[in-house]
This record gives structure tokens, C-alpha cells and sequence, in this order.
RNA sequence: GGCGACGUGGCCGAAUGGUUCAGGCAACGGCCUGCAAAGCCGUGUAUCCGGGUUCGAUUCCCGGCGUCGCCUCCA
């Protein structure tokens, strides 16, 4: 049974299931309006864990996770670069789910956009507007967050805490508003904005109302779990939440909210515009697997830090696992081979603990060492369930190791010919040859069972 | 101003009221190897500061210093 961190209650507790054996996450996606940043790859990569491991234990999963693609930062682009604001939100999306593809995060079960929901939506803030929960303004429609007595539930403050500090910005129909929290529920459009219809004047959704609408259209009413990074638990889920209580509906059961990445001074990504590097480069430039390894090995709710430093070393910690893999990879084919029940299990306590995985990475490692060392005193049946163990749990975190794969025949040609030099004691021709494969790109290992390589 | 998080070895990063503070990366020694690499065995170095509670605190409490986040649309 797994146990989670509930923002809400600011505990850790087992996250129930209102279906037994079947779990519906909502997770915030992205806004499509440019390149995803490595904010939004820690986001996926930790859900892709939690929703891989949970797969693993045999519980389904049901992953919703929307396309925002109304938003002003996409109509402002749209405006600045004179072209159709379609053009960009389409290509966003590709872009989006080509750099998922890298990471190897699954792809949602759902991916619901914004744009197919906006009669609902607009019906939603209707019904809103009859029971006396929201009011049209000139601009648009607004909640009344004081018709919602526990407002501030995820934020963990009252109306006048959230008030107390921020009264610099700028906010969207200030003047208007009733209450100074009070949130849009609808922009009516200016001209030559893009808007869709709508009793109190033409125009746009506002962002909260999209995933309430959608979250419960397609999970229903007491939906399991909600999730997203930190920075949308307030407003952004606050004000989901306060829609759903509006209306008298449950909301989500479980609230999960990831950290940040940080830049060198400890400061969240999104805010050193200088040196984002994104996620596109990231991926194009490392193993992409790195960031994943990475992330493995921080708490989901800490900050973390992407830097050369850390990712160099992932990369490192993954050629040793590689290696492993391309060691064990006939053990591990071996269907005969069961993985060690005590590693497994130690395993899911670990995970289960509120998704621990830098304990089930120090646990990962550990087994590899104890399986190589089995390895090297000829104990083929023990270090065959260990690596066993070993290939299941990086199945549950979505790792993917390296074995062999395809060589071609005059690389492998060379390496036999290597080995024949090393019995014919022709160490200096045998030199030559792997430097030779090495200046090619290939790891070379020489043993006493012959030469293997890989890239 | 309100709410909150954090400060652990050379670096990253867990955990914990008490014999040895995980793991990764780096370093060093050894085994293995024709030599390497990989692997294995072993070694060293850390709990921001000051009080308090306690038989005992890195862990709990108070204060300080430092860093960061949220407080109306950023994962």
C-alpha cells in the first residue's frame, strides 16, 4: 500500500483507491506556447515513476493529463509573430510529447485540451453564476472565493494571509472584482482575440476552469489523486478546488506536488531566464536517461539542482549499471530465473514510503554490487536472481539499461580478432585493435571468456 | 508582512533520539588483468552557529546566521 505526502493534510497517507485495484491521477500539463524547460521534465519524470510503479504492482492506472492550449501567453505569441495561434499550440504539442518520447515517460492514458471543452466549460460557469458563486464583470466572470469557506486549503492560509503580501502585480480586472482573491472564471474576449461563445459575452475560459472540467468529466466525482509541481498548488489548484466545492462536488481525494529544479544559486529555473537550458537540450545533449537517474536519486518534494556536475555523474552511474545489464542480460532472458523476494520486497517498502527512490536507488545499486561480486565467485544461480531483481526494479522506475545490442560484423570481427592476438600473446597487435574499437566509440571489456563490447 | 521549505563528507544526496550518518560521483590502497577497462575487497573525510530538553541530539524545542519558495494564471 502506498503512502503519499497529501498536500491537504500535510501528512503522509495511504492513497486510496475508489476503486479497488484501479487508480485516476489528474496531472496539470503543459501549456503549449513553447519549448518544454526542465521544470516540466522533472514534473512528467516523477509521475512516469509513481504511475510505472504502480503499474508494477499490478494496480491500473488511469493517467489524465491536458493540453492547455488557450492561454494569453499563447495568444501574445500568436499577436507577436503575427501567425495563427492553432500553428503554434499544434507544433508546441509535437514538440511536447517528442521530447516525452526522449525521457521515456509513458504517454497519458487521456490527453484532453482545452479547446474541446469549452461548452462544458461554459456551462460549468453557468451553473456557478445560478447558485450565486460567481458574478459577470465588464471584463468577464469571477468566483467569489469567500462563498468558499475553506479557501486557502491547499495553500495552507486564510483569505487575509494570501492577501497579505502580493499587492504589487498587476491582476486582471482588479477594479472589477469584488473580493481582491476573487479569480476569472471567463475573459470576454477584445477584439480580434480568438473567443468562443458564451451567455455574458464572448470570449476565453480562464486556466483553473479548464482542469476542473475536464478532471471530473473524465474521472468523475472523488477522483483519486491530483498532481502537479509546487508552484500550482496555489492559485492554480486552490482555485480548481474551490470551483468543485462551489458546486458541491468532491474533488480530488489525495494532492501530490513536486519540487523545483533550482539553478546554481538555488534559485527556480523558470526564473533565470539567461541560461534555461531546456529540455530540448538537455535531452539532445546527454544520455537522456541521466535526468531520470538524477531525479531517482533526489526526494520528489526536494529541490534539485540540474548541473554538469550531477549530470555527469548520473551518466557515470548508468555506464556501471549498462554494463551490469549487458553482463546479466542472458541471466536476466533466462525465464527460469526468479528475482530474489527479499530485494523485491525491500523494494516496494521503499517505494511504498512515500516514494522514496534514493533509498530504492542505494537498494538498486547495492544488488548490483552483491550481483557482481556473486558473479566473480562463479555463484551463477544467486547472481542470476539478483540481476533478476535488479531488471524488475528499473522496469517499475522506467529505467532502461543498455545490453549489447546490435553490433555490427566487422566490429565484431575485430574483437575476435583481438582475442586471438591476446592468445597468440601479440599483445601489441591486440593493443592496436582496441584502441582502434575504443577510437570508434565502443567500450571495450577483455576477459578470460573473450572480448565483449558495447557502445 | 503571512505561510512554508532547507542548511549533512571533495561534489551530489538520503536517513536517524543512542553500538558503524545510505547510495551515487570523485580520491586512495589491494585483488583480478599480459597491460588496461570493467568488476570485487578495503580506506579516508560531514551533520551552519549558540542555547535548552535528555543519561544521550545531527535528529526534538528556542534563538541567530544563511539560502530558497508561494502569497492571482509558472511543472
Amino acid at each position: 500500500m502506498l503512502h503519499l505526502f497529501d498536500t491537504a493534510t500535510q501528512t503522509v497517507r495511504p492513497l486510496a483507491m475508489r476503486e479497488p485495484g484501479h487508480l485516476s491521477i489528474y496531472l496539470c500539463g503543459p501549456t503549449v506556447y513553447g519549448p518544454p524547460h526542465l521544470g516540466h521534465g522533472r514534473a512528467t519524470l516523477v509521475y512516469d515513476v509513481l504511475r510505472r510503479y504502480l503499474e508494477w504492482t499490478g494496480i491500473q492506472v488511469r493517467l489524465v493529463s491536458n493540453i492547455t492550449d488557450i492561454d494569453d501567453k499563447i495568444i501574445n505569441r500568436a499577436e507577436r509573430e503575427n501567425r495563427p495561434w492553432q500553428e503554434i499550440t499544434r507544433k508546441c504539442e509535437d514538440v511536447w510529447f517528442d521530447a516525452m518520447k526522449g525521457l521515456n515517460v509513458a504517454r497519458p492514458t487521456d490527453v484532453p485540451h482545452a479547446t474541446e471543452y469549452v461548452d462544458e466549460m461554459v456551462e460549468m460557469i453557468g451553473e456557478l453564476i445560478a447558485i450565486d458563486r460567481a458574478y459577470t464583470t465588464t471584463d468577464g466572470v469571477y468566483l467569489s472565493v469567500e462563498t468558499v469557506h475553506d479557501y486557502g486549503l491547499l495553500a495552507n492560509q486564510n483569505l487575509e494571509g494570501l492577501l497579505a503580501g502580493g499587492g504589487d502585480r498587476e491582476v486582471f480586472g482588479a477594479e472589477n472584482k469584488r473580493h481582491p482573491a476573487d479569480f476569472a472564471l471567463w475573459k470576454i474576449s477584445k477584439p480580434g482575440e480568438p473567443s468562443w461563445p458564451a451567455p455574458w459575452g464572448d470570449g476565453r475560459p480562464g486556466w483553473h476552469s479548464e482542469c476542473v472540467v475536464m478532471s471530473l468529466d473524465l474521472l468523475g466525482e472523488g477522483f483519486d489523486l491530483h498532481c502537479g509541481g509546487m508552484d500550482l498548488k496555489f492559485p492554480h489548484h486552490e482555485n480548481e478546488r474551490a470551483q468543485a466545492v462551489a458546486l458541491g462536488k468532491t474533488f480530488a481525494n489525495h494532492w501530490m506536488h513536486n519540487g523545483f529544479v533550482v539553478d546554481a544559486e538555488g534559485e527556480k529555473m523558470s526564473k533565470s531566464l539567461g541560461n534555461v537550458a531546456n529540455l530540448l537540450d538537455l535531452i539532445e545533449h546527454y544520455d537522456a536517461r541521466a535526468y531520470r537517474m538524477l531525479l531517482l536519486q533526489t526526494h520528489y518534494r526536494g529541490p534539485v539542482r540540474v548541473g554538469q556536475d550531477n549530470i555527469d555523474a548520473a551518466v557515470k552511474s548508468l555506464a556501471g549499471l549498462d554494463a551490469f545489464a549487458a553482463r546479466t542480460s542472458a541471466a536476466a532472458a533466462d525465464g527460469s530465473v526468479t528475482a530474489d523476494t527479499d530485494v523485491l520486497a525491500q523494494f516496494g517498502e521503499r517505494m511504498d514510503d512515500d516514494i522514496d527512490t534514493p533509498n530504492a536507488m542505494a537498494l538498486l545499486f547495492d544488488t548490483v554490487r552483491r550481483a557482481n561480486a556473486a558473479l566473480d565467485a562463479g555463484d551463477h544461480a544467486g547472481a542470476g536472481s539478483l540481476a533478476a531483481a535488479v531488471h524488475a526494479m528499473c522496469t517499475a522506475i522506467g529505467l532502461v539499461l543498455k545490453t549489447e545490442g546490435d553490433i555490427p560484423a566487422e566490429i565484431a570481427e575485430m574483437a575476435s580478432a583481438l582475442d586471438a592476438a591476446r592468445a597468440a600473446k601479440d599483445f601489441a597487435a591486440a593493443d592496436a585493435l582496441r584502441a582502434q574499437l575504443q577510437g570508434l566509440g565502443w567500450l571495450v571489456e577483455t576477459t578470460k571468456q573473450g572480448t565483449s563490447v558495447r557502445r
